[in-house]
DNA sequence: TTAATAGTGTCTTTGAGACACTATTAC
DNA sequence: GTAATAGTGTCTCAAAGACACTATTAA
């Protein structure tokens, strides 16, 4: 035990001697050889029924040309949270917000996990902790209006049903097909190859992401964050995000009927009116169920 | 577009006319300031049917005298997977791999998410990736028989079913009824307070792990990593390992359908003989499914 | 025999999924 | 009316949970 006495004002003293705030003015983290910490970010969206990433082109050193994962270095003064908003921001334009589905508020990020592989970074030692954020595509198109980047673009991640496939997509553009093709294993995800031809190891970093955004879709209330308009939706709407993530066909009775038994039922969103289009009017209803991450099931 | 074009050999000049073995020559990643990396481990065992977890007292400043979860900086030459592995050797004697379940290996590991505020640590800018780590409690007992630890201990993580009480108790010894007591919320886990009587954010780190473990034990074959001896269990032996785990009783009946429909029928377990004990023999198993991560639900 | 533990049978309820069917609008 | 889309009913199957029951050993 380490804990050699106390001082009159009841401060402990370590093994020399010192009081905390004695040990602390001696204390020197960069004594030992530090590490830099990146934050990466795997953005979605869903545009036309289709499930899409955000990637920026590189614009230098190292894999210059490459397409890679929006992101960067950590200031030493903020959080990996705070990091990870700033970026988004820069980016884009919008604010986003951890978890909260709050009216106003737009959007949902989350931390995925840190790739810390030592060879990872050709610059050197550095950890990345990677984040999946959410974004509805209607918002995104307003802020970024007059944007006309050539180094981000929005690419595909599935096409048809027998391949995950990244295709550059320009915003609101044409597909030219290009750059990655994933095979897909017998769950979807396992067998994916081709992802080193993303810059750094962000190819691992996108299948960790979609593995998690599927997954947490299927029993979280995820979806909602991806809804251009969650203060007035219809239950199709919502199941066309459903199928954009999954990318499976969902039978749209099971689904009305999962809807009412699981958001319905469990008050987290409430009926605002009708819409008035061809074929027969659909209910439509606002979340208003505060976190997106809320288990349902 | 940052790419300037090419030298005769193929490679890449950037907006400077670089190349990327020029520009990584005079690149210098220590130019910004940068944090420091720990990793932090949340270890949990079985032993008498009680859930427990490793914790250490702290034996300098910051938090001095204070439990604390082991764990320890980045090397700037390993990985955090290395970086893990290496404290637990130390700290245990165990070679821990991660994930797999081949024979001979013993524990797993996983990483959690990295803690990264500000204000985490008063020694400066610190930045934790936190992993959860399962031990048989009999290879470990083994390994540190000769120790004789007053900095580390065993602590219940549950008590009744009313309370998470972290208690402290002493390796094969007595309880002794202290420390911290965590009053349960209606999910078991949200309401959780006096975190805070841990060092650091490990109060929260150590909340983090738990809802990872109970999670996870539902869908994945994680419980055969808390088995003292994978190789030749009882159905009712996995079954206390879950109890232990989720803190609720489990019923034999349906456990064991539970245990043939998911694991029998999937193939991960095979039937090794039957045990001579007081009452009716039971049948032994064999744990020869491999990843522990496996989903099996 | 009894005590002790292992394991099965059976009934109910719930939810997922397939798919036929009805409802309400625009035209 | 038809086309189009929204929504309901119904059937089957699988799994969770409660709980009574049978099976096999030691002593």
């Amino acid at each position: 035990m380490a804990l050699l006495g106390y001082t009159a004002d009841g401060d402990a003293l370590d093994m020399h001697g010192r009081t905390e705030e004695e040990f602390l003015a001696s204390y020197d983290l960069s004594a030992y050889p530090q590490p830099s910490v990146t934050v990466d970010n795997v953005v979605f969206t869903v545009c036309d029924d289709d499930l899409r990433v955000l990637l920026v082109r590189r614009g230098g050193h190292p894999f210059l040309g490459c397409w890679a994962l929006p992101g960067g270095f950590m200031g030493i003064d903020e959080s990996t949270d705070e990091a990870v908003q700033r970026e988004v921001e820069e980016e884009t334009g919008i604010r986003i917000s951890q978890g909260i589905g709050e009216p106003g508020q737009v959007g949902f990020y989350e931390q995925l996990r840190t790739f810390a592989d030592v060879g990872r970074d050709p610059r050197g030692r550095i950890v990345s902790v990677a984040h999946m954020t959410l974004l509805p595509y209607r918002t995104l198109a307003e802020a970024t209006a007059g944007d006309d980047a050539d180094d981000a673009a929005w690419f595909s991640v599935r096409q048809g049903d027998a391949f995950v496939d990244l295709t550059r997509v320009v915003a609101d553009g044409e597909a030219d097909g290009e750059v990655i093709r994933i095979p897909r294993g017998d769950d979807g995800l396992a067998e994916m190859v081709g992802a080193e031809s993303l810059a750094f190891d962000h190819g691992d970093i996108l299948l960790c992401a979609l593995g998690r955004l599927v997954a947490k879709v299927g029993y979280s209330c995820l979806a909602f964050a991806l809804l251009d308009t969650p203060e007035e939706f219809t239950i199709t709407e919502l199941r066309h995000i459903y199928e954009a993530v999954t990318g499976e066909r969902q039978d749209p009775g099971n689904f009305q009927r999962m809807f009412k038994r699981t958001f319905w039922a469990g008050g987290l969103v409430s009926e605002v009116g009708q819409t008035r289009t061809e074929g027969r009017p659909a209910r439509l209803y606002r979340y208003d169920g505060g976190l997106y991450e809320t288990i349902v099931r």
